[in-house]
DNA sequence: TGCTGTGAATTAGTTCACAGCG
DNA sequence: CGCTGTGAACTAATTCACAGCA
């Protein structure tokens, strides 16, 4: 589980947000937009204004009152709150189909992530290279994030041999990660751990797939709850 | 945001769950395992032993006192609750590096999620293959969903286009979407989408390795009170 | 006795509603 | 005015705690 003493009083859900309005943020200044009110945002992002205020509130006051947030301002304090105002060094483990797709993601580069390595055991694949980037050992992984010293790192292996990848991480200084194998982690209460589960989403719009028609089919209009 | 109708009363989360449960479910049964307490569920999943019986019970009553749950009866309950009991059929929109990492997902099999077309719209992957699944242009995705009937459609596309991909499918018969692009889509209200947005997830994280006095040093001297 | 199933209590997260500033 | 920032009200989700059954 993600062990979250939330020491600091923000709200999980409220740094997800985060990155989403820094992504819109990026869009308006594109667009040579200015400043922004919190219902221009909710248009933009689906969120509510209030909650938008809300999530900013948490780390100061960001806007004025009757004009709105200064759009450059705003992404800036965003990137600070989350560390991405630098580069933040990410090392992945797994360079099978979905580990090799991730490396070439783009929105790492813009959003200050920086792949720095790729690790896999398979003797075959180690010494290729993928995006500029040669697969490396996973048995090196201690020794060469002494060099790195990357803090967070992306898991791409089989669920079969995650828990032990995640111990050796864990030791080489790693304190956030994210998880893709399915798979349930188990680490010390310092370390952050995020799953992403393809299936868990799948099986959430499998069951809806259906019964939610049937339901608000027998419902009168006015007694959905909104 | 997510367009959630909670028309029946089961939290969000639980469904996400009962994936996680079936998960270990399947690994008892490989264990030849019988039954199984909530306590021991709780050892093998993180989850709360009251969180699991909790979300059992927004289904019915499964287990048997003093004794626990029966392996391969709560696999199957929770298989039909999902609606995995029987193949689910599932297009994949974009064939790009994501997209076609994906395609060969081999969690997809395990959960009767069929992978049933690949759709792209440059020319020069229509028509080849991946995995034995043709990529087929998405101009056809309309006619081709009528045969299919899949329900479920995976966004694995570019923002730029994805808005516009959306409202086909929407057309095309699809009522959830599982979309990997970073952009808000606006569906109808009818439609559930769920995004996976690895930027959220390395925000998170990012957010998280280190530093306690991040909200003395990310407000302005100004704004600071205590 | 050893467990489940579930109301009650608790905690977390969201939205309202409005005072107050520019 | 038109907006922000935020207590207060509300809604959702989790966890407790225990009655009751096999």
């Amino acid at each position: 589980m993600v062990t979250q003493f939330n020491q600091s009083r923000v709200p999980v859900p409220t740094l997800g947000r985060l990155a989403t309005y820094l992504r819109v943020l990026m869009e308006l200044e594109r667009a040579h937009v200015e400043t922004v009110s919190s219902a221009e945002m909710e248009r933009q992002t689906g969120i509510n204004a209030a909650q938008f205020r809300k999530d900013l509130s948490y780390f100061g006051e960001f806007g004025k009152p009757g004009v709105g947030y200064t759009v450059v301002d705003l992404q800036d304090r965003i990137t600070r709150i989350l560390k991405i105002d630098r580069r933040q060094p990410v090392i992945l483990v797994g360079a099978g189909n979905l580990g090799s797709a991730l490396v070439g993601y783009p929105g790492f580069l813009e959003n200050q992530m920086e792949l720095v390595a790729v690790f896999d055991n398979s003797a075959a694949k180690v010494g290729t290279v993928i995006h500029n980037l040669t697969i490396q050992d996973f048995r090196n992984v201690q020794e060469l994030n002494q060099q790195l010293q990357a803090r967070i790192a992306i898991l791409a292996v089989p669920a079969a041999g995650v828990q032990r990848v995640a111990d050796d991480l864990v030791q080489s200084g790693i304190k956030a990660i994210l998880n893709f194998a399915p798979a349930t982690l188990k680490v010390p209460e310092d370390i952050v751990v995020r799953n992403v589960s393809f299936m868990q989403e799948l099986a959430v719009l499998s069951y809806h797939t259906s019964s939610r028609l049937l339901v608000a089919d027998t419902m009168p209009p006015t007694a959905r709850k909104l």
